[in-house]
RNA sequence: GGGCAAGUGGCGGAACGGUAGACGCACCGCACUCAAAAUGCGGCGGAGAAAUCCAUGAGAGUUCGAAUCUCUCCUUGCCCA
């Protein structure tokens, strides 16, 4: 052994080996009988953007230490990785570069490849997918079939935004903040296309209550999911339309999560986007409601329902009847209601919604109190300074006045649907996902629209429906796909009439909704995956990644998991059994608040440690903790740290700076420590193998003992930090403390040191695989630490002779004393009140009461 | 505005309702060295000479005993409006 710790030298050494005998490769169940315990250890898989940061260096060393822990503990462990790899960035390098989206991926799958094997993590490379080669995407165009098939696809009518320079689509996030195209700078337009979309609102139900199932998530996941999915009880109420011939008989109707305010209800609003706008509108409002009309739509979302902005909207001169008050009320448009959102149509309350109030103050509506806090309180709308939103006992609410509002709630929606006038209904904020994108890199949809026979799947021997290379990439106009000719120009499968492919691809989660279902099965060319597979390794026993997927990603996994239970393919319902958001990995920024711009640390001026400063401004930088990012300057590359420290420091200074769920602060000291910890225990073995090979030395019994327990104390706090909750930190804490206290140990001969140093070397391997892959074949072990069992716990070594007690006078810390293990309560309590610490403090005064807590302390209350 | 987290030394963070600050970083002292680095030994919340006292965002409560449980408030972060 060498007497100096050279990481690359024996990482590299080891990663060959574990390649060569291919060690990560993940066990077949079918194999055991009876069935094994199994593990399926999950990290969100990356996007190939080509290089690896700190973030993946994080998410992955996390789940690796999880794997290696559950080998070692006897799990079959299925520990995979892939690539979501379709996706904007390869278009826009097409675009930009002139290298074919399918090339550019390629090669940063392989370099990112080569970047995650430097770091030593146990995957099982055979079981890789990339969800851009056709082996892996025939099979989501398959389950987007079984999804047609069940009626979970359908086609609609959607806004995209649109781009009027280049006519072309965008996605959401190429579009900013000022709702300008990233490419053009033109302002971005909003355009109805006919798109697909999955049906995730029938589930809307499971998926809400099916996160009571989620004990192994965290809360605030749930609750974020909770939020999305927005269940809200309430009722449908129909408002007819009157005086306008065109729409004779026809009814508005609205969603309303307070019923018991419709007698309150003074104008109707319907969404610029409603197909009634025209006809409601009176002739003489015509012009001025599409010119509103027009301008709305160049807006988005987002301003027009912020809270911040003053809502706007105009009178359409139409009329509508209250059936319930019998009053006729205005109809106009505004900007706040959404077409997508409920009916597309509100009912205006100004009294007892905030929103309202502002509208009608706003718009010079009238206003009429329904509610009133208490008997006898005021009705009057003119005092009103906000509206009321309380619960409250009704009033100029005919036969309901006296009723308290929420029984209202219940009471009014039963007469409405005694009337006609409507029904109770739940409605979701959740809506259906729309997963057509107008581009090339993604999964085609594998329909053929036919003249005939209407929207075709592509039978299930024709896939997969192959992305064609022969491609030209601007930017500009129409996805690529759509001006492919020869392409695009197919026989309708089922008649053979000339019909044409579908050129929208899929949303790229689609592709990761259920690439955890593909890993059991990963090589399958008949199936997406055999169930039998799928189901033996299936849910997920823990998936780590970033809580920035806290909800589409998680939402949508679930959803498909449903999907394709309810279609017999999978026989759970939940796909991750335990969830691990990581914090972010963050580093110090400089900002010059004066300008708002960020300055490399390279570039500060530093000639004041105290005060750092712009070089170009002079102005004072504040230095914050802020997420890794280019524009920031403050990226940490793993590649310099793997170089310098290698890949076993790299991961133990990201599992021991903070807990995995927490953000973890970059600091390169911290860093370093971690390289003299791993430094210390190559030592701690160089000395005991110089000591071993020398004269033994007598063992002490006392000492032996208490270091016996030590070991088996980090066994017991290592295996319990390891257990569910993962607590990475302290677990490793645990570990230093044991390499301490074999460092303090001067006798290294003995039978329990080499016990010592081979439980260290064993708790330490899933976090520094090959240092310790290293010392345990220098201290003489054969095989491999990995494949070899997590240390036992010996419960009777951890009993100690004597306990410290702690000493307690009304509930205060006085001291403490030391007494044998295990006697009895009286005699404890007996012993205590006869030490010094106790005696000083009672001093004469008397005992009303004591508190014994066995092999912990005595409480004396005076 | 609603919901969910969180607030502990100079810093990251530990603490089944039972000695607050484990472990590490930084810092200080000492040893080794011509010197430095590395390494080793020791110290390290505040006040005090000490005995002790005070300290877990603020305030109340429950309890023999509260960082931990309850309530009110403040601050920060995230999600939803």
């Amino acid at each position: 052994m060498d007497a100096r710790y050279n990481p690359n030298e024996i990482e590299a050494k080891w990663q060959a080996v574990w390649a060569e005998q291919n060690t990560d490769r993940t066990p077949d169940l079918a194999d055991h009988t009876p069935a094994p315990q199994k593990f399926y250890a999950l990290s969100m898989f990356p996007y190939p953007s080509g290089n690896l940061h700190m973030g993946h260096v994080r998410n992955y060393s996390i789940t690796d230490a999880i794997a290696r822990v559950r080998r070692m503990q006897g799990y079959q462990v299925l520990h995979p990785m892939g690539w979501d790899a379709f996706g904007l960035p390869a278009e826009n390098a097409a675009i930009d570069r002139g290298v074919h989206p399918a090339i550019w991926t390629e090669q940063n799958i392989a370099q990112m490849k080569s970047q995650l094997q430097r770091l030593g993590l146990s995957y099982d490379w055979e079981r890789e997918v990339a969800t851009c080669r056709p082996d892996y995407y025939r099979w989501t165009q398959w389950i987007f079939l079984q999804f047609f098939a069940a009626g979970l696809a359908y086609q609609k009518e959607a806004t995209v935004n649109w781009d009027p320079i280049d006519q072309t689509v965008l996605a959401n996030e190429q579009v900013d903040s000022e709702g300008k195209s990233w490419r053009s700078g033109a302002l971005v337009e909003k355009r109805l296309l006919r798109q697909w979309f999955f049906k995730i609102t029938d589930y809307a139900e499971q998926l809400l209550t099916d996160l009571d199932k989620l004990t192994g998530w965290p809360d605030r996941v749930k609750t974020m999911q909770a939020n999305w999915i927005g269940r809200s009880t309430g009722a449908l109420l129909d408002f007819p339309i009157v005086g306008n011939e065109a729409l004779t008989g026809e009814k508005i109707t609205v969603f309303t999560t307070r019923p018991d305010t419709v007698y309150g209800v003074t104008y109707m609003v319907l969404a610029p986007e409603h197909p009634w706008v025209a006809q409601v509108t009176t002739a003489d409002r015509q012009a001025a409601v599409a010119a509103f009309v027009q301008e709305i739509s160049a807006q988005s979302e987002i301003d027009r329902t912020a809270d911040d902005k003053p809502k706007r909207g105009i009178p359409t001169g139409g009329t509508a009847l209250n059936p319930f008050t019998g009053e006729e009320i205005p109809i106009w448009i505004a900007d706040y209601v959404l077409y997508e959102y409920g009916t597309g149509a509100v009912m205006g309350v100004p009294t007892h919604d905030q929103r309202d109030f502002q509208f009608a103050k706003n718009n010079g509506l009238p206003l009429k109190v329904v509610i009133v806090p208490e008997v006898g309180a005021s009705a009057d709308a003119a005092a009103l300074t906000a509206a009321y939103t309380e619960t409250g006992l009704l009033v100029n609410s005919g036969q309901f006045d006296g009723t308290p509002s929420p029984e209202a709630k219940a009471k009014i929606t039963e007469f409405a649907e005694a009337q006609g006038w409507g029904k109770a209904k739940v409605q979701y904020r959740l809506r259906d996902w729309l997963i057509s994108r107008q581009r090339y890199w993604g999964v085609p949809i594998p329909i053929v629209h036919c003249p005939n026979c209407g929207a075709v799947p592509v039978p299930d021997h024709q896939l997969p429906v192959e992305l064609p290379s022969n491609v030209q990439f601007s930017g500009r106009g129409p996805s690529p796909l759509a001006k492919l000719d020869d392409w695009v120009n197919v026989p309708c499968p089922t008649c053979g009439t000339p019909a044409k492919r579908e050129t929208d691809t899929m949303d790229t989660f689609v592709d990761s909704s259920w690439y955890f279902l593909r890993y059991p099965d990963a090589g399958n060319e008949s199936a997406a995956f055999d169930p039998a597979k799928t189901n033996a390794w299936a849910p997920v026993d823990q998936y780590v990644g970033g809580i920035e997927h806290a909800i589409l990603h998680l939402l949508y996994s679930r959803f498909f998991t449903k999907v394709l239970r309810d279609r017999g393919l999978l026989n759970f319902d939940e796909p991750f059994s335990r969830l691990l958001t990581q914090g972010m990995v963050q580093a110090m920024a400089y900002k010059n608040l004066a300008t708002g711009k960020y300055i490399a640390p390279a570039d500060v001026d530093f000639s004041d440690p105290s005060q750092p400063k712009d070089p170009a401004t002079g102005d004072p930088l504040v230095s914050v903790y802020e997420k890794m990012s280019k524009s920031k300057y403050n990226g940490v590359d793993p590649e310099g740290v793997l170089a310098k420290y290698g890949a076993d420091t790299s991961r133990m200074f990201v599992l021991f700076k903070a807990p995995p769920e927490k953000d973890l602060e970059w600091d390169d000291a911290d860093v370093e420590g971690q390289f003299r910890f791993l430094n210390r225990v190559w030592r701690l073995v160089s000395h005991y193998l110089e000591a071993r090979a020398g004269e033994a030395i007598a063992p002490d019994p006392k000492a032996e003992k208490d270091l016996r327990r030590a070991i088996h104390i980090a066994i017991k706090e290592v295996s319990e930090d390891l257990a569910e909750d993962y607590q990475l930190n302290t677990a490793i804490s645990e570990l230093m403390k044991l390499s301490n206290a074999l460092n303090d140990y001067t006798n290294k001969t003995t039978p329990v040191f080499a016990e010592g140093v081979q439980t260290l070397v064993s708790l330490l391997a899933p976090f520094a695989p090959h240092l310790t892959e290293e010392l345990w074949g220098a201290i003489g072990q054969s095989g491999s630490v990995h494949t070899a069992s997590w240390p036992t716990l010996d419960e009777s070594a951890l009993v100690a002779d004597e306990v410290t007690i702690v000493i307690q006078i009304k509930g205060k810390t006085r001291g403490t004393i030391q007494a044998p293990a295990g006697i009895d309560k009286d005699t404890l309590e007996q012993l205590a009140l006869n030490s010094d610490v106790a005696q000083k403090h009672i001093a004469g005064q008397e005992v009303k009461k004591a508190i014994v807590v066995p092999g912990k302390l005595v409480n004396f209350v005076v």
